[in-house]
DNA sequence: TATACTTTTGTAATGATTTCAGATGTGTAA
DNA sequence: TTACACATCTGAAATCATTACAAAAGTATA
């Protein structure tokens, strides 16, 4: 997965480009996704922000990122049963989740592109292809 | 999507195969899924049973459920950010859930079948290709 | 500066899920 | 059959992510 996007467009640009008003919370979390390609969940993200900015709220993180989600500038991830996940690339791409370690990364193989035909009379908008299995790390423990 | 798994094999049938012991409980929510391909809810789930089980406690429901999935005779679904959902058919196959009325649907579409390769390194076990949009009901009012 | 509007904040509420310990049920061997 | 060990179920309480809400703070504009 290239990182083109990262280089291409700032936060700031990004919010503005999506409608959205550039708060400094909001662009503290457009920037920490753009910038932390991990998939990171809510508390990862309240967490890492919170010590550069002790008046954040954890609500805000929430709305902030309802909002991302809502106007197209994240999505959101559910390939995790336990947490909701993020990610500033709204390209369709392949996400992966290891089920010893729990990461989340991007996989180098593309979805099937299915927005906008008509499946079973279903109106497809949007797609996520989830893999699980082991991560690099996790797989090669597994054979000792 | 054929039925004919809900044919060749019941449910008792089902848990014996995967190492359950079948009890009254866990039968009543191996057959539910097996008759009822709605991908129910827990609570769905619960409160379908409870009438004709009236001692039945959902915890029972949870417990029996995450024994389906280890076991392998069901499937966890993460396609609802809200609940999660369960499926008896435990061959890959790919799921839509319509962004108005929330109803989740087996579809007709192969999803990449990637069980055993290797992908960026990534030990590849199971995947699920979730798809979402409008469902034939909703679609049809969108246009009205 | 005054006013209206937007955004943030922290607390409390909600809702799904898990924990846990006691009660119940089941299988087995004497 | 009874006694015992073990498996399963139950319901209440705890946990944890998320949402609701109302007050406080910030921002834009006239």
């Amino acid at each position: 997965m290239d990182n083109k996007s990262r280089i291409e467009e700032t936060g700031h640009e990004r919010l503005v480009r999506c409608g959205i008003r550039p708060s400094v919370q909001r662009l503290a979390v457009m920037n920490y996704l753009m910038e932390n390609r991990i998939h990171p969940t809510v508390d990862k993200i309240f967490n890492d922000l919170y010590p550069s900015m002790p008046t954040l709220s954890r609500t805000t993180v929430y709305n902030t990122l309802k909002l991302l989600v809502e106007s197209g500038a994240a999505i959101m991830l559910t390939i995790d049963e336990k947490n909701t996940r993020f990610d500033a690339e709204t390209k369709p791409h392949t996400h992966f989740m290891c089920n010893k370690c729990g990461v989340v990364t991007d996989l180098n193989i593309n979805p099937p592109i299915l927005r906008g035909n008509y499946i079973d009379e279903c109106e497809i908008l949007n797609s996520e292809l989830y893999l699980y299995g082991y991560c690099p790390e996790c797989a090669k423990k597994n054979k000792n």
